[in-house]
DNA sequence: TAATCAACAATTATACGACAAATTGATGGC
DNA sequence: GCCATCAATTTGTCGTATAATTGTTGATTA
């Protein structure tokens, strides 16, 4: 998707009525983006009026919202201080939009690799004994899409997105299903970060769909090695990227 | 209209702490707990501040709130509606708070149940490599006071869940640390329903304590052993809880 | 008679101004 | 030099007014 106006708002000329969630996007990427450091009183409400050219009003649904992402933490006379970034709900979709390919951290996308590494195949294997046909139908198509992509990158991490979400979803599992955000985190780091090699892009296809084959024969063990193996090379094509840090491998 | 009058005697005898986050948490509760079913409208905004009795600034930012956890959805003219359960945040602590234990679903509570048996043996694995020795002490504390608690069923479990979210923070991994909420939920409802026998909670703690051992001795193959006994002590309570029902595989 | 469209009304979305409360810093007294 | 009191500043809350949006209803035409 296309990532918004979130740097629109602030350049907004001064009436504009159409600016009303993108101003918690637009304070909200400043913060994440650097622009309010960490540990920093921002700005006093009637101040970030002007900024943002909206009512206090509006400023203070916005910081209520950040607040509940445990980005910053209003307090009375002193102001809103930014939370330390070990505060804030990394899980949030919205946290991880406005961070962006450029800020996400080594150490983050680490922990996120980590994860799915350890919640996918446990969500695959459950996925075979618990996908409906429809869920299947749609991880099929999301198969057929990323090899419709052909050299169309954004189309193809936008399918992998879909699979892997629908994946999670497959698992039935609620607590899995929330966390498709960090997976669109990561594809979309990868998305802009890397030039993924159209071999790696087809090897990984193939491994998609045989996840699919594995979920439609309710092979669990199966399913769960197919998964193990779409990790293992999302995390070559990102410690590649990243330089081999080294830190990156878990066992 | 409001009247003003009465307002003025909530407010004078005491102080006013925070009305905000009260309300926040009074209509979360209730769409929780049932008041508002999804699917349906909730009162005009108007309505609402007669029924909490506050101003609409309060309730809009509540709502605000509430729409960012994926509680309801706001749209003009037609009012805000309740969100389908399926698309609440369900990872969301306060969330977890206001379903409470009596309304944490059966479904629920076994798919967070087996999201801990999936990472907390994984975080463990990590923990016994990363750990700090500020960490591995604050473990050991939280064993001591769970020996301590002796018949105290509440110290008992609040030492329990010290215990779990310092391991999945001592994974030093992000995405498990954030995770902490669901563990705090899934105590919280056992603590409330369940009358554990001193006998599970006595090998309960054994098993804790070894994990703890695994850990100094950087040992994670046994951490995570460890871990998955505990969960499977967890597991067991949860099972006989809920009336060995078997509805810990679907619905 | 039925279908389409336009005007209306109701409700949310936003804005603005005012006052209350609370915390912190300063200032004066002991 | 320390402590208590006061004042100033900023958030917290409130009330109302205006704009935008959409469901509804009624009229008009084929």
């Amino acid at each position: 998707m296309a990532d918004k106006a979130t740097r629109q708002a602030q350049r907004s000329p001064a009436r504009r009525p159409r600016v009303r969630h993108n101003v918690t996007a637009a304070i909200g990427a400043d913060i994440c983006g650097g622009r309010f450091p960490p540990g920093t009183i921002l700005p006093r409400e009637s101040d970030l009026c002007e900024t943002y050219g909206v009512s206090r009003t509006v400023i203070r649904e916005s910081l209520k919202v950040l607040e509940t992402k445990g980005l910053v933490r209003g307090r009375p006379r002193v102001g809103t201080l930014v939370c330390d970034r070990a505060e804030w709900n990394v899980l949030d979709a919205q946290i991880l939009e406005w961070m962006g390919p450029d800020v996400l951290s080594a150490e983050l996308l680490g922990s996120i690799l980590e994860a799915r590494r350890t919640v996918e195949p446990a969500a695959a294997f459950l996925a075979a004994s618990r996908a409906t046909a429809q869920e299947i139908a749609d991880l099929e198509r999301a198969c057929d899409d990323m090899g419709d992509a052909e050299g169309d990158l954004e189309a193809f991490t936008a399918a992998d997105a879909r699979f892997h979400e629908t994946l999670l979803k497959a698992s039935h599992n609620k607590v899995f299903h929330q966390l498709s955000s960090i997976i669109h985190a990561a594809l979309s780091y990868a998305l802009h970060a890397s030039n993924r090699a159209a071999v790696k892009r087809d090897e990984a296809l193939d491994v998609h769909r045989e996840l699919v084959d594995a979920l439609r024969l309710r092979d669990g063990a199966r399913a769960e090695t197919c998964s193990r193996h779409i990790l293992e090379l999302a995390a070559r094509d990102l410690s590649h990227l990243m330089g081999d840090a080294g830190d990156l491998k878990t066992h």
